[in-house]
RNA sequence: GGGCUGGUAGAUUAGCGGCAGAUCACCUGCCUCGCACGCAGGGGGCCGUGGGUUCAAAUCCCACCCAGUCCA
C-alpha cells in the first residue's frame, strides 16, 4: 500500500525545523534537522560511526539504559508493566514472544480486552530464531535474544491517548534531552510496516548508521488485499535496548556492551584473547556496511577488511572465527537461560523444538571453541549474570540444569549412533565402490537421523570417502518436505446458530447455581432439533468438558437434550422432539445429575492432578491439553522424560491428599488484568482465554486456572482419584489417564477383575499370581529349549537308520519317507543333517500329521542340476498341494488325504533325478 | 500438526520370503607372571505387539506400541 502523502507530515517535524529529504543512495524519504545531510542514516548508505566515538552524553550499562527509558516514560504519564514470558503460551499462532506488542495480541489489539495500563511502558525480552546463522558474525547487530523497550498507547473513538505527534516527540526528547544526543544526529526514515495481518506507517529512528528504534502506527488490518481501519489506533514502538547500550558505549561489538565481564569469562574458558580491537571494529563496521546475510558476503567482507588492515583474509579469519563462535555461544546460552527458565521443554515439536535446536547448536559451538565446561554450566552462568535484573530466572535452576544435561546427552547419543551408521554405510559396498557418498544419502542422514552434514563429512573423510556438501543443502531439505506436504482441509465451522433469529444472550444459570438439577425457563426459539431458552442449567461443551444431557418438558410434552453448544453467548440445546415447543412456552429443565457430577469430579481432578504433577515433577509442567469424560479423563502435561511408575504413584498419592484435605474450590469472575497480576500466566493452562473478564477456578492453596468448566465446590466431593495409565504421546508431552469418584472405583474393580481371571487361568490365588506367571513363562522357555534338543537328538538318531534306506538314482541318492508326527521344521532339521552327511543325497520327507513336505538336496546333487524347489513344486502338483523353494530346499503343504499317494510323489522326484546328467 | 528412519541374544548389529547368524560381554576348560591376551567349548532369541497375504513371514501388507529425527 502506498501510504497517504501526509502520513508522515507531522506538526512536530515542521515546527521543529525538520526537513524531508530523499536518500541519494537508497531513495527512501527521511526527516532530518541537518540541511546538508543527503543520505538516510541507515547502513549500508552510511557506515557505523559510533564505534570508539559515541554520540551520547555518557555511557550506560544494560540495566542503566533500561531504567533510563522506563523512568523517562513514567515521568511522561506512562505506567511501567512487568515483562511477559518469552514462551508465548497465550498465543496459538507463535511460540515465542517476538516483540513487545506480541504480549498484547490478539486480545488487546483486537479491542476485546483493555490493556493493563494505557499508555504503558515495558522492556520485553524477545526471542527471534530467524537469523541464527548471522549471530556472532555481525558484531551484535543480529541477536537471538534482545530486549525491546517500548511505549504503547491504545486509542479508540471513545478515548484518544496519543498518536504520531506525541510518539515522535517522546522519542526525540528521550534521545536528545535524556541521553544527550545532538538532534542533528537523528534521522527518521519513512517506512511502511506490516506484520501479523496488521499494518500502518512507521518511522525508523537512525543514529550514526544504526537503527535504534522503530515507531509503528498500527491502524489497518489487511483482509485479503484490502486495508480496513482497525477499531484501535495503536502506538507500537520498539527501542532496541542492546543497541542503545552499545552505541552509548561505542565498543567494537555489541557483546562487550551487553555481557560485560561475562564476555571475558567465556573468552577465558575458550582460552583465547580478545583480538585486535581495530580488526574487531573494522569487521563490525564492514558487516554493517555490506549487510552480511550469507557465507558469500561474509567472505567478501573479510577480504575488504583484511585489505584495510594490511593482512591476509586467512589470517583475519583465524583471528575472528574464535570470537565469532564465543559470541554466538554467549547469545545462544542467554536465550536458553530465558526459554528453559520459562519452562520450555526441549522436544521435537513447537517451542520445544526451537529449544532443542539451540541446545544442539550451542553444543557444537562449545566443541569448536574448545570450552571444557558442560553446556548447563554456561547457561547457569548466564542465569547468575542476569538474575539481578530478572529474578524469576533463578527459580528454575534445577530444572534448567537437568533438562540441559539430559538434552545434551541425547544429542551425543544421536551423533554417536549416527557416526556408527555412517561407518556401516561406508562398509556396505555401494558407497565404498564409488568412493563417494551420494548426495541423496547425505540429505537422508540429516533428515531422518539428525546428522549434520559436517559431521558426516568428517566421518567419511576419515575413512577415505569423499563427500560434497551442496551449497543449497537447506533448500533441498526444505523441498523434500514441501513436496510431501498434504493439503490441510479446514474444518467447517458448525453453524449451530444457522437459520436462527437474533436472540439475546442466554443467562448461564449453571454458573450462578451450580447445584441446580432442575430449573424453569422460557422458550425463545424451537425447531425439531434445536431449542434456545432465556436461561439454562445445561453446561455446553467447552474447555475439554462435554455437554450436560437431560430433558426439557412442559406438561406431557418432553424433549430429550442430547447436547448443548454455545456460540456468541447463546446456548443451543440439541434435542429430539423440539417441534412440540413454541416461543414463549414455560418449560421445566432437568439435567442428568450423575453425569454432571461425574464430569465435575473429573474436571476438578484435572486441576488437582496438574498441581500434583507440578509438585512432583517440577514447575516446568504445564497443561498441554485435557479431555474430561464420565468414566475416564486425561490430562496431557509437558515433561522431558517418561513418568516412572514411582512418580505416577507419587502424583496419585499427592492428589488424593488434596482430596482428603477437603479444600474449598472457589469459582469467580475476575478482571483479566487483575487476575493476571495476582496469579501470573499459570492461569492459562487450558489454552487461550478470550474476553476482558475471565472465570477463575481456585483450588485453595493448590492450583489457580482460568477455566469455564463446572467444578465441585470442595475437593472432598471427588472421593478418590485413580491414575489408570501414563504414556508419552509425543516427545516432551506425557498423558495421564485417570478416573474420579465412582468411576475410579469401577476402574479399580475392572483391573481387579482382570487380575482375577488371570488368576483363574493360572489356577492360583491372586497373591501368588506373580510367582505363578513367572513359573509358567520359565516353563514355556524350558519347553522350547527341550523341544529343540529333542528334535536335534531325534534327527541324530534317525540319521543312520534313514541313511541306510537311501537308494541310488542316477548319479545321486534318494531318501523318501513319510513320518507320522513331525512338523515341517523337524523335517527341515532332519533333512539338513542328512544332506550334510551325504552331499549327493536328495531327501524327500513328509509328515502325515500336518501335511507338510520338504525336499532337500546336498551340495553335489545341487551342482548336478537338481532343484529341490522345482521337485517340490512337482510333488505339490501330484498331491494337489502347494509349494516351492530354492535349489537346496523346497517346502510345501498338501492335503492330508493325499499323503496316501506319497509313493507317487517319490517316483516323481526319482524321475526328476534320473533325467539329470549324473556327472553334473 | 506433517514427513522420514529404525525396533533381531545383556550391548552393537547382519539377514529382508525358504535351516536366525556375527562381534563384544557372560559361563566352563586349557595356555600365559601379566599386557581390553590367545585357544577350545557352552549358555543366552515370543526376530516390538496384533491382524492379514502365502504351501512357507524376522523378511511382504495393514493397524498399533516404542525409540530416533527433520520441518512448520
Amino acid at each position: 500500500m502506498i501510504p497517504a502523502a501526509d502520513a508522515y507530515n507531522l506538526q512536530f517535524f515542521s515546527s521543529n525545523g525538520f526537513l524531508r529529504k530523499e536518500c541519494k543512495c537508497c531513495k527512501r524519504h527521511f526527516w532530518t534537522l541537518d540541511p546538508d545531510r543527503d543520505v538516510c542514516g541507515d547502513s549500508p548508505c552510511v557506515p557505523f560511526s559510533f564505534i570508539g566515538d559515541h554520540p551520547f552524553r555518557r555511557s550506560y550499562t544494560i540495566s542503566e539504559m533500561r531504567e533510563a527509558f522506563l523512568s523517562f516514560l513514567e515521568r511522561n504519564g506512562h505506567t511501567r508493566v512487568q515483562r511477559y514470558p518469552v514462551v508465548a503460551r497465550w498465543r496459538d499462532d507463535i511460540f515465542l514472544t517476538i516483540a513487545s506488542i506480541a504480549c498484547f495480541q490478539p486480545h488487546v489489539t483486537s479491542g476485546e480486552v483493555p490493556p493493563p495500563h494505557n499508555p504503558l511502558a515495558i522492556s520485553q525480552p524477545c526471542i527471534r530464531m530467524n537469523d541464527l546463522d548471522n549471530v556472532g558474525k555481525t558484531g551484535g547487530r543480529h541477536l537471538s535474544i534482545f530486549e525491546m523497550m517500548a511505549h504503547h498507547a491504545f486509542s479508540s473513538n471513545e478515548r484518544e491517548v496519543y498518536w504520531k505527534e506525541d510518539t515522535v516527540r517522546l522519542h526525540h526528547d528521550f534521545l536528545t534531552k535524556d541521553l544527550g544526543i545532538d538532534g542533528r544526529e537523528i534521522t527518521y526514515i519513512e517506512h511502511w510496516w506490516e506484520g501479523g495481518g496488521d499494518a500502518g506507517p512507521d518511522l525508523e529512528g537512525m543514529v550514526r548508521g544504526i537503527e535504534l528504534s522503530t515507531l509503528v502506527f498500527m491502524q489497518y488490518r489487511k483482509v485479503g488485499g484490502e486495508y480496513q481501519e482497525l477499531p484501535l489506533r495503536i502506538v507500537d514502538t520498539g527501542y532496541g535496548l542492546e543497541r542503545f547500550t552499545w552505541v552509548s558505549q561505542g565498543t567494537p561489538t555489541a557483546f562487550e556492551a551487553i555481557y560485560g565481564g561475562l564476555l571475558g569469562d567465556f573468552m577465558g574458558l575458550a582460552g583465547i584473547a580478545m583480538p585486535d580491537e581495530r580488526a574487531l571494529a573494522a569487521t563490525t563496521k564492514y558487516a554493517g556496511l555490506m549487510n552480511v546475510v550469507d557465507a558469500g558476503s561474509l567472505k567478501d567482507a573479510r577480504v575488504q577488511v583484511a585489505k584495510m588492515l594490511g593482512t591476509s583474509p586467512k589470517a583475519l579469519e583465524a583471528q575472528m572465527l574464535p570470537i565469532e563462535n564465543v559470541t554466538a555461544l554467549l547469545d545462544h546460552t542467554k536465550t536458553l537461560a530465558f526459554m528453559l527458565s520459562d519452562g520450555a521443554v526441549p522436544s521435537n515439536v513447537q517451542a520445544g523444538y526451537l529449544a532443542r535446536l539451540l541446545v544442539r547448536r550451542s553444543k557444537r559451538l562449545i566443541e569448536r571453541t574448545g570450552i571444557k565446561l558442560p553446556l548447563s554450566e554456561l547457561i547457569l552462568m548466564q542465569i547468575d549474570f542476569w538474575k539481578g535484573q530478572f529474578p524469576s530466572l533463578a527459580e528454575n535452576v534445577d530444572y534448567v540444569r537437568r533438562v540441559t544435561d539430559l538434552e545434551v546427552s541425547r544429542y551425543e547419543r544421536t551423533i554417536g549412533q549416527g557416526k556408527a551408521l555412517v561407518s556401516r554405510l561406508i562398509r556396505s559396498g555401494e558407497v565404498s565402490q564409488k568412493g563417494a557418498l551420494p548426495q541423496e544419502k547425505l540429505i537422508e542422514l540429516y533428515d531422518s537421523n539428525g546428522l549434520p552434514p559436517e559431521i558426516v563429512k568428517e566421518v567419511c573423510e576419515q575413512q577415505g570417502v569423499s563427500v560434497e556438501i551442496p551449497d543449497t543443502f537447506d533448500t533441498i531439505v526444505a523441498d523434500r518436505h514441501s513436496a510431501s506436504k498434504a493439503a490441510v482441509a479446514p474444518e467447517g465451522v458448525k453453524g449451530i446458530l444457522e437459520g436462527l433469529p437474533t436472540l439475546p444472550k442466554t443467562e448461564l444459570v449453571y454458573y450462578s447455581q451450580p447445584k441446580a438439577r432442575t430449573m424453569a425457563a422460557k422458550v425463545l426459539y424451537a425447531d425439531e432439533r434445536r431449542i434456545v431458552l432465556d436461561r439454562t442449567i445445561f453446561y455446553p461443551e467447552g474447555g475439554g468438558q462435554p455437554s450436560d444431557t437431560g430433558s426439557i418438558s412442559s406438561g406431557s410434552r418432553r424433549a430429550e437434550v442430547a447436547e448443548a453448544q454455545k456460540s456468541m453467548g447463546i446456548v443451543v440445546h440439541f434435542v429430539t422432539g423440539g417441534a412440540q415447543f413454541r416461543p414463549g412456552d414455560a418449560v421445566a429443565c432437568s439435567i442428568s445429575w450423575d453425569r454432571r457430577m461425574s464430569l465435575a469430579r473429573h474436571h476438578s481432578s484435572t486441576h488437582i492432578l496438574l498441581g500434583a504433577a507440578r509438585k512432583v515433577l517440577g514447575s516446568h509442567v504445564w497443561q498441554q491439553g485435557a479431555q474430561k469424560n464420565v468414566d475416564r479423563s486425561r490430562l496431557d502435561i509437558s515433561h522431558f522424560e517418561k513418568i516412572t511408575p514411582e512418580q505416577q504413584r507419587e502424583i496419585e498419592t499427592t492428589a488424593n491428599r488434596v482430596v482428603e484435605a477437603c479444600k474449598p474450590i472457589k469459582t469467580y469472575f475476575e478482571d483479566r488484568n487483575v487476575a493476571e497480576q495476582r496469579f501470573g500466566f499459570r492461569l492459562y493452562q487450558g489454552g487461550v482465554v478470550h474476553g476482558p473478564t475471565i472465570r477463575v477456578v481456585e483450588v485453595e492453596g493448590w492450583d489457580v486456572e482460568a477455566c469455564a468448566g463446572i467444578h465441585c465446590e470442595n475437593t472432598g466431593e471427588i472421593g478418590v482419584i485413580k491414575i489408570t495409565k501414563s504414556e508419552r504421546i509425543q516427545d516432551g508431552v506425557e498423558r495421564i489417564e485417570f478416573a474420579s469418584g465412582e468411576a475410579a472405583l469401577r476402574a479399580i474393580q475392572s483391573t481387579e477383575a482382570t487380575l482375577q481371571s488371570v488368576a483363574e487361568i493360572l489356577n492360583t490365588p491372586i497373591e501368588r499370581i506373580e510367582k505363578a506367571s513367572r513359573v509358567v513363562m520359565d516353563d514355556f522357555s524350558d519347553c522350547r529349549k527341550g523341544m529343540d534338543r529333542l528334535r536335534r537328538s531325534m534327527a541324530a538318531e534317525l540319521l543312520p537308520v534313514l541313511a541306510s534306506t537311501s537308494e541310488q538314482v542316477g548319479g545321486a541318492r534318494l531318501i523318501a519317507r513319510a513320518f507320522g508326527s513331525l512338523t515341517s521344521s523337524d523335517l527341515v532339521a532332519l533333512g539338513s543333517s542328512l544332506v550334510a552327511s551325504e552331499p549327493s543325497l536328495v531327501a524327500l520327507l513328509a509328515s502325515k500329521a500336518d501335511g507338510s513336505v520338504v525336499v532337500m538336496a546336498g551340495d553335489a546333487a545341487v551342482k548336478g542340476g537338481f532343484s529341490a524347489g522345482r521337485a517340490m513344486a512337482e510333488v505339490a502338483a501330484v498331491l494337489k498341494g502347494k509349494g516351492g523353494g530354492k535349489p537346496d530346499l523346497g517346502q510345501g503343504r498338501v492335503p492330508l488325504v493325499e499323503m496316501e499317494r506319497f509313493a507317487e510323489a517319490s517316483s516323481k522326484v526319482r524321475a526328476a533325478m534320473e533325467s539329470l546328467n549324473p556327472r553334473g
